[in-house]
DNA sequence: ATAAGATACGGAGAACCTCTCCGTTTGGCT
DNA sequence: AGCCAAACGGAGAGGTTCTCCGTATCTTAT
């Protein structure tokens, strides 16, 4: 049991195989991050030892490379998110600044927005809402270090209908992460509630692509911080 | 006087030069369209029916030749621009309505966010604001339309410090206009002050990038939406 | 231990792309 | 008309993606 988890190897596989399998992700992750989005798939090949028709048997396209390279990635930002969703909201003494969020505003500052005048909702209202940000954050993090790479790859393969033989939808655990916290902030009042999740993914999604176009190293988290106050609401 | 504009095409050319070069730019409109950014030099220049090195001695790579496909139209956005910049905001009648912009908050919105009391000062705000919009709305059109490939190409330009040899950096023509107008939208206390004009453009060119990954038609519109919220304040 | 058969490997190669070089053509000037 | 700088176009080098298939290797059954 828990032979491989949910990262799919497929079962019945001969020794080798799955070695390869193994060794081509490892390369793909050091190509793509030294040579960008853009990196030779026979490179590629070439430094994980195999041959070009070993690579595309085991991916059928560049994609599904670049899928298989951060599904783990993927993994991990979905446990956070779990993990910021078990502690509860509601009971929470102060959890808003235990994560030590960096953007969050004051737990009186966004149940201002809230309309709140409950003390007991304000911290509700601040712990969902840096819970939020930290995850996004994390997100941003981990799409800029893929280079949009992995974001593209992602995104493209949900609105294909391809599953890219993963038989995981790295697109759909992301944005399912994604509106559970924010259905959560929305709940509490942190957030509009007028604001879609994936709508908010895609537009990560988007600072991330942008990112390596030019501007300083900051610049993404203010464009972050920028959008999550849209989020907040007027 | 007045031979080409600024658009620039070398005065002292021959005329088959001439000819050959807006052949190319449009095959190459026509191609980009059809096939993304990615599209092949090559069968632009065939379907220009010029051979591959007339290409590329018009175009020394794919970036210039993608400016040159969109020169011209942001030399109508910067008109727009300066159309905007030109009905003065302090004795503005009700242009925000003149210029019927969907998602401009009415004035008194507008106004309470900026703090003011005063009637013309929030009627200034309003119009700033409406201005601001309705430029960043034909902008992101305009980034749609070339499905990135322009935006992309700009937004490299000018973090190369190459000009294309156009002699116009039409990144730069882009910020300087996004800049006017989000200074006179941040004097009217239509904009928060410490919006970036810079962090604004690379949003919208954001949007405009993951808007070909996936999403329904109206999602950029939404998420521009979304970041102008963000935009005027808290 | 060994043989049989399914599985996976790898590299040759087809098709394509970007970009360069250079012999040839052609427009513009005198 | 004649000259020549300017411009053309296509052959081709070098790289890339992706396929095909003969060969090698693992696995299972005997």
């Amino acid at each position: 049991m828990a032979k491989t988890g949910r990262t799919a190897t497929p079962a019945g596989q001969r020794a080798d195989a799955r070695l390869n399998r193994e060794r081509i992700v490892a390369a793909a992750r050091e190509v793509f991050a030294e040579d960008g989005p853009d990196a030779s798939l026979n490179e590629i090949a070439r430094r994980a030892g195999v041959g070009p028709g070993t690579l595309y048997r085991h991916f059928p396209n560049r994609r599904a490379l670049a899928a298989a390279v951060v599904v783990e990635r993927v993994e991990i930002l979905v446990a956070h998110a779990d993990r910021l969703l078990a502690t509860d909201v509601t009971d929470v003494t102060d959890a808003a600044h235990a994560r030590g969020s960096v953007h969050a505003p004051d737990a009186a500052h966004v149940a201002a927005h809230a309309g709140a005048a409950d003390p007991a909702a304000a911290a509700a209202a601040a712990a969902a809402d840096a819970a939020l940000v930290e995850w996004f954050r994390a997100f941003l993090a981990h799409a800029r270090l893929h280079q949009g790479t992995a974001v593209a790859a992602m995104a493209e393969e949900s609105a294909d209908g391809e599953a890219d033989g993963l038989g995981v939808d790295c697109h759909r655990l992301i944005t399912d992460a994604a509106a559970a916290l924010l259905a959560r902030a929305q709940r509490t009042g942190a957030a509009r509630p007028d604001v879609a999740s994936d709508d908010l993914v895609q537009l990560v999604v988007g600072i991330a692509l942008s990112a390596g176009l030019g501007g300083d190293d900051e610049q993404p988290e203010r464009l972050l911080a920028l959008v999550l106050d849209g989020v907040r609401g007027r």
